[in-house]
RNA sequence: GCACCUGUAGCUCAACUGGAUAGAGCAUCAGCCUUCGGAGCUGAGGGUUGGGGGUUCGACUCCCUCCAGGUGCACCA
C-alpha cells in the first residue's frame, strides 16, 4: 500500500515539477486514528524549500492526486501541513484470507534475505550457576536470534566461552580445598575462592566419583582433575537451565582453541607488522591511541598472558572469517568498555566494525512484596536462573526479561509474575489464546465451523464494526512489527505488540457475540478469531513462550 | 575526574527513531455477568517528559550545560 501511495505521490510531485531527488518521500502509521492510517509529511519538508505555506503545497499535491477509492476512503491535509490517507475497511477485511492462509509462516518476512548471521548471548564462563542476569541476556539474545529467523536471516547461536586462566584456576583449588575438607574440616580455603554452596555439592559429587584418590596425587594433577570435573558439572548445569527457558546454542565456542590453533599469535604478528603493537616494560601494547581511542591498551601481559582483550579481537576476527555478514553481540552492561577496543581491533584488521552490532542490557533487580532482593555475588547469596524458574516459571521468566527495553534497568516482580490475573500481562496475553481456543472449540461442538474447512467462501466485508476493524488492522501490522524489530534488535516491541493484539481481541470479543445463527456473519468472525489466534500463537513462538489451548 | 546507560502519571514502563492532543498496565475511584472462558470489558482522576538554555514549521527524541541513580574506567574476564 505505501509502495501504492508513493508512486501516486510521486507523480503528483513530477506533474507538479517539485524537486524529488533531496527530498525523501516518507510515510508514517499516525498514533492517533483519527489522523488517517497512514501520512506523509512531504508537503512540509517541500515547503520549507520552496517557502511557501505547507497546507497550500498540500493542496496541489492531493489536487494531483489519482487514486482509486476502492482502497483509500479520504485524503486530507489536516494539522501544520499533514497530508493524511484513509484506508476502506474492505482493503483491510480482504487481507485476512491471505494471513490465514500463510498461517504458522504469518509474520514471515525477508528483508534479511538470508544473510548469514552469528548472534553470540550468555557466554559465561563455567565457574558459577547461571544468575537472573545470564537470563535476561539468554531470552535477550535467543529471542534476538528467534526474531533474526523470522526475518529470513541465516541464524547461528553461539556460547563463547574460557575454559583457562585465573577463574579457571581458583574454581579449581576452591573445589579442591572443599574436597579436602570433606575429609580433614581445617583444611585451608583459598583467600579468593568462590563461596558459593554449590562448589560443595560439586566436591561431594567429586568425592563419590573418585573417593579419597586424590589426595594421594600431586597438587597440580588433583587440581587438574578438579578442573575438569567441576568445569563438567557447571557447564552441564548451566545447559540444563538454558534449555529450561527454551534456549539452545548451535556452537560452543572455546577461547582455547584459539591458542591451540595459532590465531592468538597471528593477530599479535599482523599487529606488530602494521606497527599498531608495541613493547614496555615487559608487556605487549595495542596502539589503541592510534585507532582513534583515548589510550593503548595492554594485549600481552609482562608474564606472558594475554588480556580478554586479545582472544576477543581474534574471536572477532573469525567471526568475518567464517563468514558471517552479520555479527550481533549481546552483552551485560558491565562489559561496556571492552567494546571499542574490540571494535577497533576488528577494524586494524581489515574488517568492517559496522557489521557488528552490540546490544548491550542494562541490570535486573528482583523485587518481593515490595522489597528490593539483595544480591551479593561476593557473599553468593545471589538468586539463580534455577531458583527463579523453580519459583515463576519459564513462560514469565522470559516474558519478562523481554517487555523492557535492553537499555533500561529491569526490575522484576516476583510477585506479579507469579500472580494468576489479569494483573500478569503473561497470563493476559496466553489466556487470550486460550479464550480464542475455547472459542473454536464451542463452535465446532455446535458444527457451526470447521477451521480445516470453512475458510473458503468466507465474506469478509460483514466485518464492520469499529472493534472488528481495529483488531484487523492490528493484526495485519505483524509483520512490519517483526521488520521494525528484527532493525533495531528490540524484542521488546513484540510484546507490546502482542499485549496489544490481547486487547484488542478482548475488546472485540465484548462487543460482538461470535457463535451466532447467522452463518455468513458468525464464519467471519471465527475466521477473525482464527487470525487472532494465529498471531498470538506465532509472537508466543518468537517469544519463547507458550500459547495454550486450556489454562 | 572521564566514558556509557537511565531519569516520562503515586509505582513499573511505552512512545513506530524529529511529527499532530505524550500512551499502557498496576494502584485509586465509579460501573458491566440468564447466553461463546469475568484470568475479561467500560469510564474517571492523575504530567512543566529531572532543571535550564539552544537547533526548527515541529523536540521525550538532536546539541550544550547542570542535577540524580546505575555501570565501567587493571599487565581481572
Amino acid at each position: 500500500m505505501k509502495k501504492y501511495l508513493a508512486e501516486k505521490v510521486g507523480a503528483a510531485l513530477v506533474t507538479l515539477s517539485y524537486d524529488t531527488t533531496t527530498t525523501p518521500l516518507v510515510f508514517d502509521k499516525p498514533k492517533d486514528e483519527a489522523h488517517g492510517d497512514i501520512t506523509t509529511n512531504i508537503a512540509m519538508l517541500l515547503a520549507k524549500a520552496v517557502k511557501k505555506n505547507p497546507r497550500l503545497v498540500g493542496q496541489e499535491i492531493v489536487g494531483r492526486l489519482e487514486i482509486d477509492p476502492k482502497f483509500v476512503s479520504k485524503v486530507e491535509i489536516a494539522g501544520p501541513g499533514f497530508i493524511n490517507f484513509s484506508f476502506t475497511d474492505e482493503f483491510f477485511t480482504s487481507q485476512i484470507g491471505a494471513l490465514l492462509a500463510q498461517s504458522e509462516g504469518f509474520g514471515k518476512i525477508n528483508t534479511g534475505g538470508g544473510k548469514k548471521t552469528q548472534v553470540e548471548y550468555v557466554s559465561a564462563n563455567p565457574t558459577g550457576p547461571l544468575s537472573v542476569g545470564h537470563g535476561r541476556q539468554a531470552a535477550v539474545g535467543d529471542t534476538i536470534a528467534n526474531i533474526l529467523v523470522w526475518a529470513g536471516y541465516d541464524v547461528t547461536r553461539e556460547y563463547y566461552y574460557n575454559n583457562a586462566g585465573r577463574q579457571m584456576r581458583l574454581l579449581a583449588e576452591s573445589t579442591y580445598a572443599r574436597y579436602r575438607q570433606l575429609f580433614d574440616d581445617s583444611y585451608g580455603f583459598p583467600e579468593e575462592g568462590y563461596q558459593g554452596d554449590y562448589i560443595r555439592h560439586i566436591a561431594e559429587d567429586l568425592k563419590k566419583l573418585r573417593s579419597d584418590s586424590l589426595i594421594a596425587l600431586p597438587m597440580e594433577e588433583a587440581l587438574s582433575v578438579s578442573k575438569d570435573f567441576a568445569e563438567q558439572e557447571l557447564f552441564q548445569a548451566i545447559k540444563k537451565v538454558l534449555a529450561r527457558m527454551g534456549v539452545v546454542h548451535d556452537v560452543f565456542f572455546n577461547e582455547d582453541s584459539l591458542y591451540k590453533t595459532g590465531k592468538i599469535e597471528e593477530v599479535i604478528s599482523e599487529f606488530r607488522r602494521k606497527d599498531l603493537a608495541y613493547d614496555q616494560d615487559g608487556a605487549v601494547w595495542l596502539k589503541t591511541t592510534a585507532l582513534g581511542l583515548d589510550q593503548d591498551r595492554v594485549i600481552v601481559k609482562s608474564t606472558g598472558e594475554p588480556t580478554y582483550r586479545l582472544p576477543d579481537i581474534a574471536y572477532h576476527r573469525e567471526k568475518f572469517r567464517r563468514g558471517f555478514e552479520l555479527i550481533v553481540d549481546v552483552f551485560g552492561a558491565d562489559h561496556i568498555a571492552t567494546i571499542p577496543d574490540v571494535l577497533a581491533g576488528v577494524k586494524a584488521l581489515g574488517y568492517d566494525p559496522e557489521k557488528v552490532k552490540v546490544v548491550i542490557h542494562q541490570f535486573v533487580t528482583l523485587k518481593r512484596d515490595g522489597e528490593q532482593v539483595k544480591m551479593s555475588k561476593r557473599l553468593a547469596n545471589f538468586v539463580t536462573l534455577d531458583e527463579l524458574i523453580d519459583e515463576v516459571g519459564s513462560d514469565a521468566v522470559r516474558f519478562f526479561f523481554l517487555m523492557r527495553s535492553t537499555s533500561s534497568h529491569l526490575e522484576f516482580d516476583l510477585n506479579l509474575a507469579k500472580e494468576q490475573s489479569e494483573k500478569n500481562p503473561v497470563y493476559y496475553l496466553q489466556y487470550a489464546h486460550a479464550r480464542i481456543a475455547s472459542i473454536l472449540r464451542f463452535a465446532e461442538e455446535q458444527g457451526t465451523f470447521q477451521a480445516s474447512t470453512s475458510l473458503a467462501g468466507i465474506d469478509y466485508t460483514l466485518l464492520k464494526g469499529p472493534a472488528e476493524i481495529a483488531l484487523t488492522k492490528l493484526l495485519l501490522d505483524f509483520p512490519e512489527t517483526i521488520e521494525l524489530c528484527s532493525q533495531h534488535l528490540e524484542p521488546h516491541r513484540l510484546t507490546t505488540y502482542l499485549q496489544d493484539v490481547a486487547a484488542a481481541f478482548h475488546k472485540f470479543y465484548h462487543e460482538h457475540r461470535i457463535v451466532i445463527p447467522e452463518r455468513e456473519l458468525a464464519n467471519a468472525r471465527l475466521a477473525l478469531c482464527l487470525a487472532a489466534k494465529t498471531v498470538l500463537a506465532n509472537g508466543c513462538k518468537i517469544l519463547g513462550i507458550s500459547a495454550p489451548e486450556r489454562m
